[in-house]
DNA sequence: AATTAATGCAACCATTTAGTTGCTTATTCG
DNA sequence: CGAATAAGCAACTAAATGGTTGCATTAATT
């Protein structure tokens, strides 16, 4: 399942770093996503690859540099996914209440 | 951050599945949460010590069984944390279309 | 009391992962 | 053109991960 991918790829400090980054809004190459890490140009670029993969994010290959951009979409299906694991639960906490009501 | 080890947590097929059966909120032991997954039951408890440490479930050692629960809070803060990225993106964007309006 | 059921602990193994370095390629800028 | 910048590809390594098996323990059942 794509999910399972998403959480994978969110689920590492770099990674998160870099998504959070991308949050920001401001446009950004592969260079400047990496910019600071504690890594090489290299192990970040594999992280990269990681999210872009899961299609957290987008890369944009523009002459020289790659634009490197949030894909909003699957962002939003991790959240919706939290969101109906949530509402089952409370569903049958409903049920469980009402059942006690009964009594 | 707590919120790397939340979605590493959920990031395998696995966990995730155990994750799911939990949602519908009927009450489940170590052994009916792992029941027919296609691994070892000691396979299937070290899922559920991830699990446990990124405090996505609760274990509850009683007599002979142990129960297990959702963690509602920290499933909550996953999707509070992507909703924030969210927003983050939201703002900035508006942000640029104002100064598009001003053009 | 004896058996069965539900766990825990520990050692071990194969694969994946995160990271590196070295080298190459392709744009852009002076 | 020549230098510098942004990036790609590949090979390699250490550590983490997902999985196993064997054995011990504790609690419920009959």
């Amino acid at each position: 399942m794509a999910v399972t991918e998403l959480f994978r790829a969110l689920g590492d400090p770099t990674r998160l770093e870099m998504v959070r980054r991308l949050s920001s809004g401001a446009p950004h190459t592969i260079t400047s996503v990496s910019s600071g890490l504690q890594i090489s140009r290299q192990g970040a670029r594999k992280h990269l690859q990681i999210l872009a993969d899961a299609e957290v994010i987008m890369l944009e290959p523009r002459g020289r540099d790659t634009g490197v951009r949030l894909d909003r979409d699957t962002l939003e299906q991790g959240k919706a996914f939290i969101a109906e694991l949530e509402l089952r639960w409370d569903t049958r906490l409903e049920a469980l209440r009402s059942f006690v009501d009964d009594e």
